[in-house]
DNA sequence: AGCCAGGCTTGGT
DNA sequence: ACCAAGCATGGC
């Protein structure tokens, strides 16, 4: 299926290539990824962006609420201080969005990124998703026409599938191989899987998560998921919060302090007011708007709160995206 | 308070 | 070519 969404003002490269999100990969002149349980191919065009998947989709709500296509940017910049850096920023990153993804992707993805850059916050992403997510058919291939095909999935690589066995075993007397299954070459890095849930996750012990290269993050990553499936932590309920509740609420998971809360809250649940403050916003601020001068970490949080405005996050993003990609 | 914990990239030598 | 620095958090 495909779809055409009509925006102004959509930089897709400066969006997806942020540091927002860590899964999507261009691919020629299109940028291919996961939402939810949809393989997604997007591409910019003339009056907007162009998004195919594999199956029937009548609704392209998610889509919508993924990319905030709907999100009129130009109020959003009307907000922004109107100073050097920022009217710098806002000329070199026309068209830079945020997105809204799901809580718990993020709030996983960003877990994993502590001291860590994005290239391997992206390996280990998707080792994660690799290993304990679940296939997914991609846009171009038709879907199966064997019903029965469909219940034959190998598991991916390097994983035991325990409980369901029903499953892999069903129809066929020889599993079929992916590229039977999918129509296409599946060697590695060719698939594409759903982000694996809280409840799976819960379900694995520390060494597992450590084989996809997390270090010291796999307990962290460990504990707030089973806090999750647990139920002692309702992402859905965060929902409700107002952002220093909010906040104060993500920061009691394991590996989750203010920066990490930050991220999820402006990423995932669209609190515009979070700032998160990484070393690169950090040096951006002191040399922007305070050179030669000695000001502690909460003074800078306190200035930025004051001096961006109701969209803080976005000004923190179109700073962010400046310095990374125009100032290296 | 200050250091350490993977490992990969970046920057300095 | 080699080697240190950087990275956000929690635990000691």
């Amino acid at each position: 299926m495909e779809t055409l969404l009509t925006v102004r003002d959509y930089d897709l490269d400066a969006t997806l290539d942020s540091g927002q999100v860590f899964r999507w990969r261009k691919e020629d002149d299109a940028w291919v990824g996961v939402i939810g349980r949809h393989r997604v191919r997007l591409s910019q065009t003339g009056d907007g962006i162009c998004a195919q998947t594999a199956e029937q989709v009548t609704d392209w709500q998610w889509l919508r609420e993924f990319l905030q296509s709907e999100t009129d940017l130009a109020a959003v910049l009307k907000t922004f201080p109107d100073d050097e850096p920022m009217r710098v920023a806002v000329a070199a990153c026309h068209g830079l969005r945020l997105l809204r993804q799901d809580p718990w992707e993020c709030l996983a993805s960003f877990i994993l990124s502590s001291t860590k850059q994005i290239v391997q916050i992206r390996q280990i992403v998707a080792l994660l998703c690799e290993k304990f997510g679940e296939p997914l058919i991609r846009p171009e291939a038709p879907l199966p026409t064997n019903p029965h095909l469909t219940l034959t999935l190998s598991p991916p690589i390097g994983r035991e599938r325990r409980g369901n066995s029903k499953r892999t075993r069903t129809v066929l007397s020889k599993p079929a191989s992916k590229s039977q299954v999918y129509g296409f070459n599946a060697a590695r890095g060719d698939l594409f899987y759903s982000f694996p849930s809280p409840k799976s996750i819960a379900g694995l012990t520390e060494s597992d998560l450590r084989a996809c290269k997390m270090g010291f993050r796999a307990p962290h990553l460990l504990a707030a998921a089973r806090q999750i499936a647990d139920g002692k932590m309702e992402l859905e309920s965060v929902r409700k919060l107002d952002y220093s509740e909010a906040r104060a609420e993500l920061m009691k998971l394991r590996g989750v302090g203010g920066k990490i809360a930050d991220c999820v809250l402006l990423f995932a649940y669209g609190h515009d007011s979070a700032f998160p403050v990484d070393v690169w916003i950090e040096r951006a601020l002191r040399q922007l708007y305070f050179p030669r001068r000695r000001v502690t970490e909460k003074k800078l949080r306190h200035f930025a709160a004051m001096h961006f405005g109701p969209h803080a996050g976005y000004a923190q993003q179109y700073l962010f995206h400046y310095i990374r990609t125009k100032l290296r």
